[in-house]
DNA sequence: ACTTACATTGTAAGCACTTTCAGAGACGGT
DNA sequence: ACCGTCTCTGAAAGTGCTTACAATGTAAGT
């Protein structure tokens, strides 16, 4: 970086120590008398030295950064995204803002990185930011790359995924099967629903893979039923679950009593669709949603959802990188946050009027 | 980083080369035989090699990574922000996406990176990122660090600001006056409009002043009048907003014909505190704001205002960084991003259905 | 065949740190 | 006064890369 800033080779010669006492001071070691102390303090002031993290990197010491890589949008993304499709970005950008205020209240710094997650190139911004931090965090669609798992394999990374869990680092996710059961429980018992329907994310992500388990257990475990038909296949996208409904409505209009979304987004197609056709919901056919999205409060039906602590995953994630870097946590964690049942008008409850 | 991955010696020695050559491959400077090229390129893809950044960059080369630096937020920021208070969240968001995406176009990487703005604490995180990247973006309110004017003087940095420009860097910024001023000419030409009245943003503002100073041009210009007593002063909030043209409603009632509006979010207060005192927008009043939030075609009237480009915002910042590394821009340099009108229902324009 | 210029490659000196190892005081016990 | 034991400090060896400089090889010109 920096031309010209100084060095501790700058700082020794002022406080008329040797680099090695300056380096101790910077680290924090035992065994430097108070007074030797204080004067490298102060000569560091004094030229507002900042130890260069390459060389600290280089020699093996800590960078006092983390990183947290996170899928890069393919297409150019318009400048105010619309409020119905843009929720996953709302969802990473929460994420990253807990992140960063977790890891400033510990005294590091949060370097958020944006990585094309089919890139195959050499220079690939994971290997840039992994060189630049102590620990790396990967979210949900970043997980399932090859190169991040080289990554993950040499240095401490925690990764914000649906299923699965890391060997070589930890794992936090959120309680799908939990938010799910509350909300395959509450429609069994509360509005008596026996025949299911779910509508599914992108198959290869583990949020997706999550979340479908769970209704099939749940839907089990309840006594009731999901038939093969009513199982429709989304990628978390408004259209394309708007054309997964419409070409079940095509085929067989004996419908289930309710379509469990993978998420709010394809909820609201859904109602939508359901609703050109005749189906009103709630009165017809219920929905609910997941992820509690903004708009899933304000549209008619109010959207029964469940909602993501998304800025406490970020908190979470920090946490257990730095917890695995002090070796205080084991390689291998996993920890799991909890999910909350936002009862709501489309699963067919009163529709209370919002607050404004 | 990562324990046990390939060095430049392993590449070498498997090429049976020295390092001096594989550090050319890598580089790709000219003069290496193209045999030799390939055999290291060979060598590297075997070993899967990525050269480590650390060292890279210690020893002067391209760290092949720029940096963006924006405020934290002190206050732990809620998941799903509120949609009309968090329009400058999504602002600086949009402006990561685009500088994101257009690093990762150019093969370079982005990283973000959060920083307190009143903290002054030595483990800064805009060294630690300075010391990572190759050049770093600073982004408004970042600006009037101390700490970020000492790295400005150090590498190269591009501010994004209203406010001057910087000696050491380069500079963007948003053709306020040229959005202000197609407003004011589209009120004066296709509404009639003549007697305007402001309503201002944080006086220490520069895009503040900026949009002040351009309507007092503009409306000269078109040959309208701005009484005193019309220009009024908020702070780019919904509630000081409201509570100044309340004022202004008490003290007299013969109102202008327009009130031009710093902001959105003042524009949305001042267009609910006429209404509610009978001044109906646009029939009786017409109102306009600066920066198309999201709500802002979505509420009724439908709100004129004006967009920032904040994508092309952070596209503009990383050409512009990469383009002082590379010695293609000059320091000092000074670019303006233009704005758009963008015409709704609340300059008294026929208020069009929106898509759905 | 013998310069000469040039293309290619190797050697080695940084770059700014951390950390091991060993040496130098200090201090109490004998 | 001497030895062992601490505590503190410095010298020096990495850490992985870039690049100036030197050395070698190669082809063209005489």
């Amino acid at each position: 970086m920096a031309k010209g800033s100084a060095t501790i080779y700058d700082v020794a010669e002022v406080a008329c120590v040797s680099i090695a006492t300056v380096s101790r001071v910077l680290n924090d070691s035992a065994n430097v008398r108070a007074d030797t102390r204080d004067r490298v303090h102060a000569a560091i002031k004094q030229l507002h030295f900042v130890p260069s993290t390459a060389a600290r990197s280089l020699s093996g010491g800590r960078r006092g950064a983390i990183g947290l890589a996170y899928p890069l949008d393919e297409e150019r993304t318009v400048a105010t995204p619309s409020r119905e499709d843009d929720a996953s970005v709302l969802y990473t950008d929460a994420i990253i803002r807990g992140a960063s205020w977790q890891a400033s209240q510990l005294g590091y710094s949060l370097f958020a990185c944006a990585v094309r997650i089919g890139g195959n190139n050499d220079a690939h911004p994971l290997h840039q930011l992994s060189s630049a931090v102590d620990g790396i965090i990967l979210t949900d669609r970043v997980v399932n790359n090859v190169k991040a798992m080289r990554i993950a394999k040499r240095m401490h990374a925690v990764h914000l995924s649906g299923s699965g869990s890391s060997r070589f680092g930890g794992t936090i996710r959120v309680d799908n099967s939990g938010g799910i059961s509350a909300l395959v429980r509450h429609l069994a018992d509360v509005h008596g629903t026996r025949n299911f329907g779910f509508v599914g994310g992108i198959p290869d992500s583990p949020d997706a893979t999550a979340r479908f388990d769970a209704v099939v257990s749940s839907v089990t475990e309840v006594g009731g039923r999901l038939d093969p038909e009513n199982v429709l296949v989304g990628d978390f996208s408004l259209a394309r679950a708007e054309a997964a409904i419409e070409e079940r409505l095509r085929h067989d209009t004996s419908l289930p009593d309710v379509f469990v979304c993978a998420n709010d987004q394809m909820a609201l197609g859904v109602v939508r669709v359901l609703r050109d056709n005749g189906h009103h919901v709630p009165d017809k056919i219920l929905v609910t949603g997941f992820d509690d999205i903004p708009v899933a409060g304000q549209i008619y039906p109010t959207l029964t959802t469940v909602t993501q602590p998304s800025f406490e995953l970020g908190v979470a994630a920090v946490n257990m990188v730095i917890g695995l870097l002090d070796g205080e946590v084991a390689v291998g964690a996993i920890e799991i946050l909890p999910t909350t049942l936002v009862v709501r008008g489309s699963c067919g409850c009163p529709i209370e009027r919002s607050p404004r």
